[in-house]
DNA sequence: CCTTAGCAGTCTTATAAGGAGAGTGCTAAG
DNA sequence: CTTAGCACTCTCCTTATAAGACTGCTAAGG
């Protein structure tokens, strides 16, 4: 914060503008200083000392005759030169501890799951978490595995656990050598390579390659690197998003989509909540299963992944086009489940 | 929708009134449905067939001397008995397509994500794409794979894809051979079993079995029990909530929150914009990259999974309790880590 | 020179009142 | 059954007024 220089005294009373505005969340006045700060001073001293902070723009006043709020230049003062971290208390530790340790055998998904969990619970805030982005990550061992009928799983594994997986379907038939043998080639080629290298690294090895003498592991390996190919999946979880919405700044109506917002599982719920129908379903307004969601309507179809179902959604305002949205969850439905169900 | 009966015009006239209410969001005089409508009937007439339509509880007037908007109930007959789903163009069908073909060869997570930016994109409303509830899937294969270092990569594929991944990291040495038979050893197990099922078949499968011929492999057996046991993660993509904070019914300030809940990515990005940082991380206000964000504050962590650094965010309002806040992501950011690093 | 009491000035918020506009319900005639 | 005409009601916008909350300023006191 070069520039920026306080007096003991202005800080004391940034702080106390602070924890004011925190706690009520409404502008603090002078006389507010007075009564919850330690120091004794007169509302009219501590005026001259909030001018100060004015000019140095730390507060300001949402009008004249107003109390004083901060700026993000005055948090910012705060956080870098008075805030003392609040330790946890050693019952929460311990809460925080057990539930941890439940995690470390799980997957990516799983952890990112959890500790947005935990931590929004413990802040009562929004919580995020985020892996690291992916295509940094080393990759320590490619594993393929037939599953039957032509279907060949691929799994790469980085440096931070399993994190691409795919199931490819190739033609005719093959033996179990054929996919050690393109196991083994896969891991010679790509072991200690970055994720983003990985498919131009297969490129370039393929086209070395005799192709000629093996046109199924070919196809194959074309498969993989396309499969590695795109960006891809990041991984976030999030959840707590209600705390934001409840706040006094927001409208009640935007409190209602807290509800639907909180987390990816609130979400999934509206939709699921859609009982099984072979067709696009409807759900309007105050027939969802959700209560902030008593001013909006569902499109939601369904379509087959493998054997499963799958379902896919459009969430809008109950005024919303529905011949057109209709239309649209028809054809996705029908054309994805063409596609994915084999 | 038994007990509701519609004379062709009531039929008209109330899908006057829904397209009118969806095109402005304002109520609908009589005087606009005969506007609009192709029937020629003069606006007391429509009146007296409003009054039918508001006795059977189709629309509403917010108050007297308003027009009418449409009740849930409205819609519903609306949707089941008058609404022809549009067709999307050839245009559009050719652009799904050749999307769609990308994707086939992805696994499940970028299926969802391509799933829900194009139905967005093509509705301009949000859309979610939810992957079949986990619990039902029928377990296919179970892969197993030494990634050096004690540590063994278990993967499970279902008919939907590869589904659950995991390492496991074992005490001591082993050898492939033994890798290979615990690997044998569940596929016999499992295939054919539900996600759900699978924990309590390895149970009372190590029940019966003589576990003192082989301690690692009854350890190994017993993690992939544990990490397969908790009901675990959900997969679900959305994208386009903007859309919805955009609406006329809710207020500006809301608006500013769609930039944030667009998709998981817009918010990975928000937690990712903080540099990386040895302690906790505090962006205030307008210092956030995202311009939604300008009222929010971040407290971002920072922690190890295996080599790379993942990143954990509480996200709120500027006014927040700072120092509980950092406190907790430290305390969590340092737990993680060495829970974590590997 | 810093602090403080007192007071005038300013801005918000709440409440009320009046007028314009929109749309309905009713009635009586076609 | 349909329609023209009209009175009625309710919202919305503008204006006015009063109360309340804080500040900024000034001048006196330590």
């Amino acid at each position: 914060m070069r520039g920026v220089e306080l007096t003991d005294r202005e800080s004391t009373i940034l702080q106390s503008i602070i924890d004011g505005y925190v706690r009520e969340a409404k502008p603090v006045s002078s006389s507010a200083v007075v009564r919850m700060s330690a120091v004794s001073l007169s509302s009219a001293t501590v005026r001259n000392v909030m001018r100060a902070l004015e000019e140095k723009g730390l507060i300001l006043q949402p009008h004249t005759s107003a109390g004083r709020i901060p700026t993000d230049l005055g948090y910012r003062y705060y956080v870098d030169n008075l805030v003392k971290p609040i330790g946890l208390t050693p019952r929460e530790r311990r809460a925080i501890g057990s539930e941890l340790a439940k995690l470390v055998h799980c997957d990516l998904a799983t952890v990112l799951a959890g500790i947005s969990h935990m931590v929004s619970g413990a802040s009562r805030q929004m919580a995020v978490a985020v892996a690291p982005s992916g295509g940094g990550h080393v990759i320590e061992h490619v594993a393929l595995a037939a599953i039957g009928a032509g279907r060949i799983m691929v799994v790469v594994a980085t440096d931070v656990g399993p994190t691409r997986t795919a199931v490819l379907t190739t033609d005719g038939t093959f033996h179990r050598a054929a996919v050690s043998r393109a196991s083994d080639l896969l891991n010679d080629w790509l072991r200690g390579e970055t994720l983003s290298e990985a498919s131009t690294t297969i490129e370039k090895r393929l086209g070395q390659w005799d192709s000629a003498s093996d046109d199924w592991l070919a196809g194959l390996l074309d498969g993989v690197r396309i499969f590695l190919s795109p960006g891809g999946g990041e991984r976030i979880h999030y959840e707590g998003a209600r705390y934001i919405f409840r706040n006094p700044e927001f409208s009640t109506d935007a409190a209602s989509l807290g509800d639907i917002f909180d987390s990816e599982e609130t979400l999934a719920d509206v939709v699921r909540g859609s009982a099984v129908a072979a067709e696009v379903r409807v759900v309007i307004g105050a027939e969802n299963v959700c209560r902030g969601m008593s001013r909006m309507s569902l499109v939601a179809g369904t379509y087959r992944i493998g054997g499963s179902v799958a379902r896919m959604g459009i969430i809008g305002p109950t005024r919303m086009r529905y011949p057109r949205l209709i239309g649209l969850v028809g054809y996705f439905s029908k054309v994805l489940d063409d596609l994915l169900a084999e």
